[in-house]
DNA sequence: TTTAAAAGATAGTATTACTATCAAAAATAG
DNA sequence: CTATTTTTGATAGTAATACTATCTTTTAAA
């Protein structure tokens, strides 16, 4: 038996819901593959519809703009990941175990998953690294917002959250923690690579060494003193 | 005697030094009162020359494009900040309280400084914290920074790097742990006001805990095992 | 096998992101 | 204090972007 996996979408992020055709599927892997080779300011749906062999319009009928197909690339990631955490960590009990288990899946590559066939997930992670915080850096955010577009990210950074909670029940920030690691696992990631004079993992380029940095800063703070 | 402070910017990052005329003045003044207002997405030199009263042509003398000109800005951020941390910590001499004086002034509100007429330090912090990242999260990332277009954001971190590894030299990741602390002092803020539900600090909505989460992470970190 | 839904083809508009040119005004140098 | 250079203003124009609309053909579902 063939599985499948679907992240189920918020459906204010589409017009016509691309995981339902042929056509969605493609826009979804081929704006997948663009934008992870060239960027999010240089992605139109004109290049996207000359990649696909389809028509600007083509696109529209699918995606309002390319906010909120960046948004729900974003969003599918996060849903994604929330998945792999859970199967992941499913029958981990003691809470430091599971929590270095979700910084080692927040900070390395993540192999391309069979479950979802025109999704390449390395390909979606690096877009997640550079241009994930433009989902939501924009004066728009307050109304995304409202319409849950970022559920989500919220989500994981809950699941995070709570895990931090069980490590250290008095701990006193563990939403901000959780959103600080889900951040740097992926700043640093890019600092290494672009900016190297940022970060300590510069000579080497090891995801390892921002896993241990990660680690070390986590479990100094919940360190019970 | 009126004193008058000049940041020294790299000269690739404009066609014509805008410090050095009115016009360029009221080109950064005004753009950094769009941006703070309308977002850098919205931003565009027509309409900003419509603010101003001069032609979009008049701006395009002086910036290639919007691109250069937000990462002008926030150099020049980093820049005055640099002078700040100077100046505000000349005299600390130990290394903690220093650091804890540089996390102040990266998580709190600036307040406009006299000494740079056209420039309000206030509203170009929160471009910094909404829009500073789109700077270097891009695909010219290396080019420009081969240019040495980060340079007073990687001078900051470096500045940080080292009171870090003056309180602790033993520790491994001092400059992780800084560029952590610097986008971490402005990504908690952005969530706090527009995504609560990724900080510990929704409720009230007060910067002091952001200073407070920051110094607990920081020197969790540091403290010697 | 009819009908509805999706995709293709084409056209058109307003805005953005520039470049070019020429004249007027302002600054400066001799 | 005039001549010359530099800066600004005014205007025009182009290619690309970000859409919307319409009509036809193809595909799928009832």
């Amino acid at each position: 038996m063939k599985l499948q996996l679907q992240i189920k979408m918020n459906e204010a992020l589409f017009i016509r819901n691309p995981e339902q055709s042929e056509l969605g599927k493609s826009i979804i892997q081929h704006s997948i593959q663009f934008i992870a080779k060239n960027g999010f300011e240089v992605f139109t749906f004109k290049k996207l519809a000359e990649n696909i062999g389809t028509t600007e319009a083509g696109i529209y009928r699918y995606f309002e703009n390319k906010h909120k197909l960046l948004v729900y690339l974003t969003a599918w990631y996060w849903g994604w990941l929330e998945f792999q955490i859970n199967y992941q960590t499913n029958n981990i009990k003691d809470p430091i175990v599971k929590l270095k288990k979700v910084i080692k899946l927040l900070a390395t590559t993540v192999e391309d998953d069979e479950l979802t066939g025109h999704v390449n997930e390395d390909l979606l992670h690096r877009i997640v690294i550079s241009e994930g915080s433009k989902a939501y850096l924009t004066k728009q955010v307050g109304e995304d917002n409202k319409l849950h577009f970022f559920k989500p990210y919220k989500d994981i950074c809950a699941v995070v959250g709570n895990i931090i909670s069980a490590c250290n029940p008095k701990y006193k920030y563990p939403k901000s923690l959780a959103s600080t690691i889900i951040e740097m696992a992926h700043f640093q990631n890019f600092f290494m690579n672009n900016l190297p004079a940022l970060t300590d993992f510069g000579k080497t380029k090891e995801e390892k060494k921002i896993v241990s940095f990660l680690n070390d800063l986590v479990f100094s703070s919940l360190r019970k003193v």
